[in-house]
DNA sequence: GCGCATCTTCTAAGAAATTAGTTTTCAAAA
DNA sequence: TTTTGAAAACTAATTTCTTAGAAGATGCGC
């Protein structure tokens, strides 16, 4: 029995490390401490004790090479993607992801082209459909 | 001088609260625990410290009335989505929001319905430009 | 085998978030 | 004027998150 709903969403360190295990596809603590070290000084300790955490989790996997555990995700970047739009959806756009792409096209920042991009997203999913 | 960046984030429970503020307009402590209790119990205390911490944080304002504190949002939710997404993306999505709609359009939940209703939301903005 | 380097595990301190009890304030009722 | 009720302000306990030192494990070179 767990306290929370199954502990779905990272934690703001936890997420910038995930994106080093994404973006590298895991490796040693070494390995890894050496990315996350180009934007902010840790402790090798410090990155051992969060990787071990994301494990337990159940956002990584580990397996041992030599002296070392090698890390690797074990949640696809796709599917927290998906995770986190469903959360942001429900907690803030009364679970209408169509009223978070209407935030989006009122950004005066995102561009057209941005948003002809997009539509050609929607357009390839949805084929001939007119509206 | 701050640690962070002017915090521009709701925790978890701020956002509940916040949600609550937006929804009602705002009101009194006891106001607002009523509307809040209804999806879990909190004492009043808490409820009146998380409410005068947002306002340190620039989210409500607050107002005399009576004996009590009136409490109003001082950051439309509109602003407040745009900040999240805009944080989203950057954290998630390689600052590209279309990346983001894209995976909007792959989650089968989505249904085609709110496909073309995005699409209309998108086609509004850009006007006549084809892709 | 013995020290040395390197790795994991254990432990914990500090910071932030959440919850709520205690104290103070203040006006209205008695 | 004193009491009382309700509110804000103050204080603090608890939990979660972040960071990292200390201790233990293990192979490698001498």
């Amino acid at each position: 029995m767990r306290k929370k709903q199954d502990n779905l969403l990272l934690t703001e360190v936890e997420l910038e490390f995930m994106t080093v295990v994404w973006a590298t596809g895991g490796g040693t603590v070494r390995d890894l401490l050496a990315e996350l070290n180009k934007l902010q000084q840790r402790a090798y300790t410090s990155v051992a004790t969060v990787l071990k955490i994301m494990e337990q989790k159940g956002f990584l996997t580990s397996e041992r090479q030599d002296r070392s555990l090698v890390y690797r995700p074990a949640v696809p970047k796709a599917d927290y993607q998906k995770t986190t739009l469903k959360n942001l959806s429900s907690k803030l756009f009364n679970d209408t992801p169509a009223a978070l792409v209407a935030r989006l096209v009122d950004d005066e920042e995102v561009t057209d082209e941005m948003l002809v991009e997009m539509r050609a997203l929607l357009n390839e999913r949805l084929g001939d459909n007119a509206s």
